[in-house]
DNA sequence: CGCGGCATTTGACCTGCATCAAATAATCAG
DNA sequence: CTGATTATTTGATGCAGGTCAAATGCCGCG
């Protein structure tokens, strides 16, 4: 993943400042508050959201109960992509859950931006790529860690993660109860 | 999912006749026998594989325990994405799974094709999206779904599954034991 | 300071699916 | 056709993690 990462970054330090200077016009700067939200279920997703302070989640609602599915930090891209991808509605609520800035871009504008400048094109390629294989890495994780080693790691990997983001959530976004993830941190 | 395979094959009608035959001059086809490797772990998935005929699988390892992450049919396209993207060794096997005809396209050609063409670059980008969609997807099932669910939505969705995939990928592809599949199409 | 409301823990019990072992059924070479 | 081999089913048992309910801790606020 941080291989991933650091392509992107490399290939985002070789833009041309033409192709920098479109993104900006494109974008613009949101400040949100704490709860609020930037998607909801059944909306078409247009725009994706750059997060340069603050965190945010992404969730959907199954039989009444939430199920996260990514936790966002700065610098993560927040968008419901098969809502974003087709521009239909999709199931995905995306939520701050602290107070947040984050860059807005939008969907349409993008899309033009991109036939007119290959190299966005391929940076959305690039992201889209890293997404894939980030989704490909939660599967692996689900099928070949329990509870608590997946708690042990999303630790790891986030170390701040329980400072900003509610139990709650946490184990949400493991795929266990909030009383499972009690009794994993008592053992610990 | 329909509707991402509907934009994707529309984008390919709709591509230059130019685009098209280069495309052709990077691709040859191959004949595969049941039970040939396509790749192996630890191996760098160096082409894509667009299927034309037969059936392919992808899995990994796990504790001496295969498991299956892809059944692959007639016009998929078998690739181990966090292999081919950074073009580093992966974890993934991709496997024919009867006799089978593929399209393989050349990493390194493709790349430089893209280059060239925008359009590739575009088409590489649907692709990818509609893999990660497909991905977001599969996480669902596993969250929402029990085990003779997620049995019965493959059935419906591949039909003839039955005929060609022995049970033991069935099962290992829907993250359960044999056993348990056993003991749910018992029930059926 | 004490109270209401939320977050977290603890306990008792349940269930879906895994595992191990053994029995059948299907397939295939000779 | 027959015995060996592999695929599938059936049975017995165990466990990770779920659910429901109750207890405890942790505020902010009047």
């Amino acid at each position: 993943m941080k291989e991933h990462l650091h392509k992107i970054s490399l290939f985002v330090k070789n833009l041309d400042n033409e192709v920098l200077s479109v993104v900006q016009t494109i974008s613009t700067t949101k400040h949100v508050k704490k709860g609020e939200y930037l998607l909801r279920h059944d909306e078409v997703c247009r725009h994706s959201y750059w997060i340069e302070q603050g965190v945010l989640r992404k969730f959907y609602v199954h039989e009444g109960k939430e199920h996260t599915t990514e936790l966002l930090f700065e610098n993560d891209i927040a968008v419901s992509l098969a809502s974003y991808s087709l521009q239909k509605p999709g199931r995905e609520y995306i939520q701050a859950i602290t107070e947040a800035v984050v860059s807005q871009t939008d969907f349409a504008s993008f899309q033009t931006a991109k036939k007119v400048y290959p190299q966005l094109m391929e940076l959305d390629l690039l992201m889209t790529e890293y997404h894939a294989v980030w989704l490909e890495k939660r599967l692996y994780e689900f099928h070949t860690l329990d509870a608590t080693q997946r708690y042990k790691l999303l630790l790891q990997e986030h170390p701040h993660i329980l400072h900003t983001v509610p139990l709650t959530y946490i184990a949400s976004y493991l795929g266990i109860s909030l009383e499972t993830l009690s009794r994993i941190r008592a053992k610990i």
